[in-house]
RNA sequence: GGAGGGGUUCCCGAGUGGCUAAAGGGAACAGACUGUAAAUCUGUCGGCGACGCCUUCGGAGGUUCGAAUCCUCCCCCCUCCA
């Protein structure tokens, strides 16, 4: 996979079509253009806004579709400002039904925003992106700015906002301070005078709101831009950490390549959309390739892993896990580094259920025998059928539970 | 403040005295098939050197030969009324 040069003389068709590219909402169109135009003309990049949490980041792939948007405006050449929302972050915001958030000290901040940097630089330039935090001018405000900011909308209008409604008709609580939240994040567009802000879906009104502030304060409304929260492993759900169904940016090389190559046929091309540096036109050429069967879809996911493995490793890193992987799985193959590990056993011979249990292969006995039973065992090649098998303990063994748990015991 | 409903094994959700380690579904894991796709099929799915023993049904006690199921107290969640 060759990595794009960053292109910066794009024409204002090829930026928007890089640009419109997998986003849901885009308010509107017609503004975009004029302000695309607008910088070319001017030669001044658009400044575009993006917030973040404060908390401490572990971003996963469904994290980085917005931050691959990025790119592309980045790759257009224009200025991106990462927000982090230190502010609300530092007060505590309970917005979330689960449990108060706790407040953030200062100190917090900083370090969630380095490891945000480590993260988000695997994508986006960092000499060209600028990380700011809201902070910076909401800590100035008096209280009579607040009062003031927050006389710009009226509670039905706040209402409009699709879960506050829910929650309103069903006499469900909203607290006060809650209605605060999109006129901050708004008033951060009116402080940066954001040209362009791109969020989740879930975040459409309080992106809307960056507008109808901006407005106010007399200065052009923001494009608004929403991203689709990508699907995970299981194709169904989004990609998150709780449900288990997500590739990690910072897993290694051999899981993120595994784990990109085991998403569906029909997902793989969301993940091409999405996160890939790819061109629509070559993105459409592979699909069309594949489904007249001059590709094969094999091949198509394998460029996908080989790109995203590279994107956090580097292409040696993925060169690599593509080897291993092929090694392990076609060829049936032991992988080439393998865990291995020293063990002590007063015995001649050691239960296997035991071994596997001592290996970290297994979660107990009773898993170890179920294994055993389930022929997903192998010990030095050989497949183990009895539960009560026995190990000699010296030299060193090779175990092999499942398809890819693998562990070397080393008898001392 | 008043009335009612509920907390079951990773999740959802049956079970209202013994046959219940606890139906069913989902997830997960393993095997077959493959491109470790997906889909499908089969099996497993609390622990234990194990046809038996131990621990589990919000918490603590109690009744009983025997309780997830009955009683008492406590904790937590939800709905409706005010």
């Amino acid at each position: 996979m060759p990595s794009r040069a960053v292109t910066v003389n794009l024409t204002i068709d090829e930026q928007l079509s890089l640009l419109a590219r997998g986003v849901v909402d885009l308010i509107s169109r017609e503004d975009l253009v004029k302000k695309l135009i607008k910088a070319r003309d001017s030669g001044r990049p658009l400044k575009i806004k993006a917030g973040f949490d404060p908390t401490a980041p572990d971003l996963h792939l469904g994290h980085t579709v917005l931050i691959q948007k990025l790119k592309h405006f980045q790759d257009a050449g224009h200025e991106i400002n990462f927000l982090i929302g230190d502010f609300t972050g530092m007060i505590g915001d309970p917005t979330g039904k689960s449990e108060t958030r706790k407040a953030l000290t200062p100190e917090d901040v900083g370090r969630n925003a380095e490891t945000y940097k480590e993260q988000i630089f695997k994508i986006l330039d960092p000499e060209k992106t600028r990380v700011v935090f809201n902070s910076t001018w909401l800590n100035p405000l008096s209280s009579q700015d607040f009062i003031k900011l927050a006389s710009q909308l009226t509670v039905a209008r706040m209402l409009e906002r699709e879960d506050f409604k829910q929650r309103f008709d069903q006499n469900r609580p909203i607290s006060i301070h809650e209605f605060l939240y999109p006129l901050i994040q708004g008033y951060d567009s009116v402080a940066l005078a954001a040209d362009v802000e791109v969020g989740g879906t879930d975040q459409l009104f309080n992106l809307l709101m960056g507008r109808d502030l901006q407005r106010t304060w007399g200065q052009e409304p923001q494009v608004v831009m929403t991203m689709p929260l990508l699907e995970g492993l299981d194709g169904v759900n989004k990609m998150s950490k709780s449900l288990g169904n997500y590739i990690g940016i910072t897993e290694d090389a051999d899981n993120i390549y595994g784990k990109v190559l085991s998403v569906s046929d029909q997902l793989m091309f969301r993940y091409y959309d999405l996160l890939s540096n790819s061109s629509k036109d070559e993105i459409t050429a592979l699909q069309t390739d594949m489904e007249q069967g001059i590709l094969h879809p094999k091949a198509v996911k394998q460029r996908i892993a080989r790109e995203l493995t590279a994107r956090f490793h580097g292409s040696e890193a993925a060169q690599k896990a593509e080897e291993n992987f092929e090694r392990v799985f076609k060829n049936r193959d032991t992988p080439e580094e393998i865990p291995e590990l020293v063990l002590k056993v007063e015995e001649a011979s050691i239960w296997l259920p035991k071994l596997l249990l001592d290996a970290g292969l297994v979660n107990g006995t009773s898993d170890g025998r179920r294994m055993i039973s389930q022929k997903a065992v192998e010990v030095d090649g050989t497949k183990i059928t009895d539960t009560d098998y026995q190990v000699v303990a010296s030299g060193q063994v090779l175990l092999k539970v499942g398809k890819r748990r693998f562990c070397r015991v080393i008898f001392s």
